[in-house]
DNA sequence: ATTGCTGCAAAACGTTTGCACCTAT
DNA sequence: ATAGGTGCAAACGTTTTGCAGCAAT
């Protein structure tokens, strides 16, 4: 998927709804594509706002949702009670391990946790819609510790 | 573990510390084992209010960190940016399904897990410290749901 | 022309904090 | 006596909302 695919999936889930199409959606869109790793919504209107938009943040509090619904992004809680987003621009599935020592996230994938995640489901009598799974660990060396994020 | 060894564990765990033994601490660890399933800060403050207690909000919630910490409840996330807690009494260690249509959350217990858990955190290179695993459904015949929560 | 969207500021929400008084040590 | 705890209300940070003007359909 390149942007333009991106700007393409956006406009046809808008189309689908009954929802415009505005150049603030686009925006949007293409900074949470630009934004390296994880954010939140107010980081990512700041960082627009440091790239001269004028998108204000209601805005894009709003475009988020709507990004999210139509998977162009994930919502990610790690526990902090705030709402964390990634673009799954060029992205494969992943879960999240978070050191609470350095604040790294490390990004794993388990096909055993989908495997999990739908057989448990299955046995209760549900069907499947999605899941979160976040690792806490500590620093095995704290002296090679980095301490930076994301 | 009944009360009276729940009590025990958190008055050994205040000595330990530099905090003190106060009768509202153990009117929130009463509060907490009593109440039924999952409840947030403020439901256990309102729960306390109406059960005639007279400790205040900000004590409840300062109180909960510290039952948290000697592992006398759990926090949970289930990702709508709430602090949820539950008592460990008498409980074994489980995970949670939660059902978007009904508000249903179902516990349930899979070995593999921890394992898996563990197993990352090693290979990545840390200590495992803890981890948060829910599942996200939707009823499989929503004529059945029951529309109740916890 | 209609209906949805934007931007702004205010409100909402759960949670944390500052502070004066109190109490366990 | 002193360090820590309590209760109250105010502050906090993130997110949502109300509304007037605007723009896509």
């Amino acid at each position: 998927m390149n942007n333009k695919q991106a700007a393409e999936i956006l406009s046809d889930y808008l189309k689908k709804g009954k929802h415009r199409i505005t150049p603030e959606r686009f925006e949007v869109l293409d900074a949470a594509i630009e934004y390296e790793g994880h954010f939140t919504a107010d980081e990512l209107y700041i960082f627009m706002k440091n790239n001269n938009s004028n998108v204000s943040r209601a805005t894009v509090y709003k475009t988020l949702e709507l990004l999210t619904a139509c998977k162009l992004i994930s919502l990610r809680n790690f526990g902090d009670n705030m709402n964390r987003y990634e673009s799954n621009f060029k992205r494969k599935q992943h879960d999240h391990l978070l050191c609470l020592d350095c604040g790294r996230i490390v990004e794993f994938t388990d096909n055993k946790v989908n495997k999990i995640q739908e057989d448990i489901s299955e046995n209760l009598g549900f069907t499947s819609s999605s899941y979160s799974f976040n690792i806490f660990v500590r620093c095995k060396n704290k002296a090679n510790c980095p301490h930076y994020n994301d």
